[in-house]
DNA sequence: TAGTGGTCTAGACCACCGT
DNA sequence: CGGTGGTCTAGACCACTAA
């Protein structure tokens, strides 16, 4: 079909898209195996060729994963490697393994402020969740996050959901309100921890800290969590890998 | 031709290969075009597709620059939008734009410590060279870096050169000595501003910073520059996009 | 208009996985 | 073994750039 220029998509970004919009209806779950590139290209007509393409790019994103021999898959963050996906901090030695544990402290209702609306693109004054936790390594706390959560898409979490599942945050939203996290964009500064920070990561106040604040979207790029966090860097630092 | 499994690379990685063989070589200097994908399916034997899916993955690892309609660019630290590629500090306000200026203040020679030989996988005592330079966006200085380079790559290199040149240290570099930085790993952390830490950056002693390690790698890995700073994040920040 | 990369197809064969 | 993704090829046509 002819295209005027400014709007013109490759057929493998159009199926992409078709692909994206059967995850987004639930039609294939996180976890699960969507059909063969054979099975997709006859059901949208198109080739092998252009089915394989459109996964490409979505493997490549994380929103798939390809298994050689097996099939596609949805990703899911209940998959160990994913867990932590977005978490950059590591400990000073061995920069890899050493799970961290999540440890809930509070969960409350509130009214979205001006900020809170203005990042996850709600009415002020909507509802949101806002939760508190900590992350430990070992034994040892090393985040705390603040977490601001539009009530809409998380109804019914509450204090004893969290502390019954003893896993990522991330795959409790995932398994339990169908959320997946797709990307996030992080802003970090450093900060002195005030006596809040200080008592929750046990270190003194004026500490020189990470300042994390994240913002997390699911498929359209639409925001579902936006989180603050502080960071102690004593015995662990951010990696970060640059291309 | 036959492979035994463990060794087994598919052909368009060794076509990857040899590409980069020739501009490790120097056949095709950074900034400029490469020869087009029949000419190199050509000169290699193969298709023109399995030439294309190389030169995917080397655009994807910002080796190579696709144009369409004009040709294949090797990438070059010179252009513009390259420049700063690798620094993720952005202002407050605006996150676009607003590239920065390099000053140094001074550059020295000295011999590798266990710790710098250890980075840059050089003799211990082996010679290198020492540059500390600030980073200032519009008037304000709010990057301090100590950088520490093999003497051996940059011969030559002197206060002159650098006061000369009014661009980035990477497209210096890649011009002088040749040096193409493909990648990088930086370790984040939070630090107090020290004394010499706070009179370059104009804060208080005592001001939370970031302190940023970077180590940064050319063709095959190889370490040939490790640089340590200190960001100021009073009105900038880190900004890390997660995928 | 000629030359480049970008898309799409169709078909063959290989590597890997489960049964 | 059959089915899946992975590789490789050959050829047609489209979109973009420069002269």
């Amino acid at each position: 079909m002819a295209q005027i220029s400014p709007t013109f998509s490759p057929l493998y970004r159009q199926i992409r898209g078709l692909i994206l919009q059967a995850l987004e209806s639930g039609e294939w779950r996180p976890g699960q195996v969507i059909p063969s590139e054979q099975e997709l290209a006859a059901r949208f007509n198109v080739s092998q060729g252009t089915v394989r393409k459109a996964i490409d790019e979505m493997a490549a994103d994380n929103i798939l994963v390809r298994r050689q021999g097996r099939g596609t898959y949805v990703a899911s963050h209940t998959d160990p490697r994913q867990m932590f996906r977005f978490l950059r901090l590591v400990p000073e030695e061995s920069e890899l393994l050493a799970h961290p544990k999540s440890i809930p402290i509070d969960c409350w209702r509130a009214k979205a402020g001006s900020e809170a609306a203005r990042v996850l693109r709600i009415e002020p004054g909507a509802a949101i969740i806002i939760l508190r936790r900590v992350l430990q390594f070992g034994r040892k706390p090393v985040v705390g996050d603040e977490i601001y959560l539009p009530e809409e898409l998380y109804r019914g979490l509450d204090m004893e959901m969290l502390q019954v599942w003893n896993s990522s945050l991330y795959s409790l939203f995932e398994t339990r309100f169908g959320l997946r996290m797709i990307r996030a964009k992080e802003r970090i500064r450093a900060v002195a921890a005030d006596r809040a920070a200080a008592e929750l990561l046990q270190v003194d106040e004026g500490t020189p800290l990470l300042s994390v604040e994240r913002v997390t979207y699911t498929y359209g790029d639409r925001p579902v969590e936006w989180r603050r966090g502080v960071y102690s860097t004593a015995e662990h630092f951010y990696l970060n890998d640059l291309a």
